[in-house]
DNA sequence: TGTACATCAGTGAACGCGCGTTCACTGATGTAC
DNA sequence: TGTACATCAGTGAACGCGCGTTCACTGATGTAC
């Protein structure tokens, strides 16, 4: 039994690390095996022998996410952020923060899909982003209605990705009826229970 | 002069639509330039006829989303939802209809980015929103608390993807503040005026 | 009205490169004696 | 302790395919005479 265990496990762990950072800046197909292995310093021949295919690696890469023990940016922005407020509350601060936003290799893997975005797009975006706000903004009422436009965005979109992306059914339902029924109030649309159910 | 102006006019909006549906359901790197010239009963090679390149046609083809004339499901779910409501909460009700959900040809573009997850990664991501689903719900006060959470979590996602996605950096931080806000709000952990600015 | 011509939308073969995957090989390491 | 051996992590060349892009050509159409 040559090479212990525990070189081969360490091997994969700077793969899977590796990975998630290049995934997250530059999606799964904005990135190479050749990348992530030579940026684990390896080449790309042995990377068989830990895992079966690219689109296995991505899976681990986006569970990676979450582990505790990752020297991670993310697990200290989170502490850093005072350890007085609730566990729940640091996380949204942190993922709002200006670092987070910034930083393309430590993000939420959610925010990596969007497989390097060029200017272009962004642009086409921008422009979509815009009318879709001015919409909002003239049916809601006046006090910072620009703001609860943006929030209310926010919740669609986010909602609907969330939905999609997840392989169980009950949960993307939860996440599409609650996304929505919290932007009927943050809008001022909601009354009474009539957006807990399938709009009519 | 051979053929009208029009002639062209009329090809270039039809791979326009086919670009659109296709990139929609399969995101841009899930489509070939030859799938959506047959889709739009052509051959490859005419395609730089009206295009310079993949990447401009799929800019483009974002911003035909928000065209009124083109025949879409989109602008139909918005019409049947009842006239007397105001055009913001329409476009929200159609947003977050189960129809626009399962629609992978018609729905908003941002949705489209993921290119084709697959079954392996969409696990991988349903088990990261569980865990960040428990993580909220243990911080939030009793009522309601998983429901807020999603909201939370949708208003996290959404807000930073919609700023990542936008050429323009303030309208991108207005995303950024506006999200935040409404989320500590809706966790119920917004006091004054705290989360206005960046977090400290 | 009819015919020759010029234009250019559209065709389809070909190019060329990138990249996921495979494979024969190497050599470092742990085990058996 | 030292040596032979077996294993398999890692190497690097090669394969093969998909796809964006190019290009020489075709043929439909509008214009000029």
């Amino acid at each position: 039994m040559p090479y212990s265990t525990k070189h081969k496990q360490d091997t994969r762990e700077r793969i899977l690390e590796s990975a998630r950072r290049l995934f997250n800046s530059r999606g799964y197909s904005g990135v190479t095996i050749d990348e992530i292995m030579n940026h684990a310093r390896l080449t790309h021949g042995g990377f068989y022998r830990h895992f079966s295919s690219k689109d296995e690696l991505y899976a681990e890469a986006v569970r990676h996410f979450l582990c505790k023990d990752s020297p991670d940016p993310w697990q200290a922005r989170q502490a850093t952020l005072g350890r007085d407020k609730p566990r729940g509350r640091r996380m949204v601060d942190a993922y709002f923060s200006r670092d987070h936003f910034d930083d393309q290799e430590c993000c939420c893997p959610l925010l990596g899909v969007a497989p390097g975005i060029s200017r272009l797009t962004k642009a086409a975006y921008r422009d979509v982003a815009e009318t879709a706000v001015r919409v909002f903004e003239t049916s809601l009422r006046k006090p910072i209605a620009r703001e609860r436009s943006l929030a209310v965005l926010a919740l669609c979109v986010g909602g609907m990705i969330l939905a999609r992306s997840v392989d169980d059914p009950q949960l993307a339902d939860d996440f599409r009826f609650a996304a929505h029924k919290q932007a009927l109030r943050t809008a001022g649309w909601f009354r009474g229970r009539e957006a807990s159910g399938e709009p009519a």
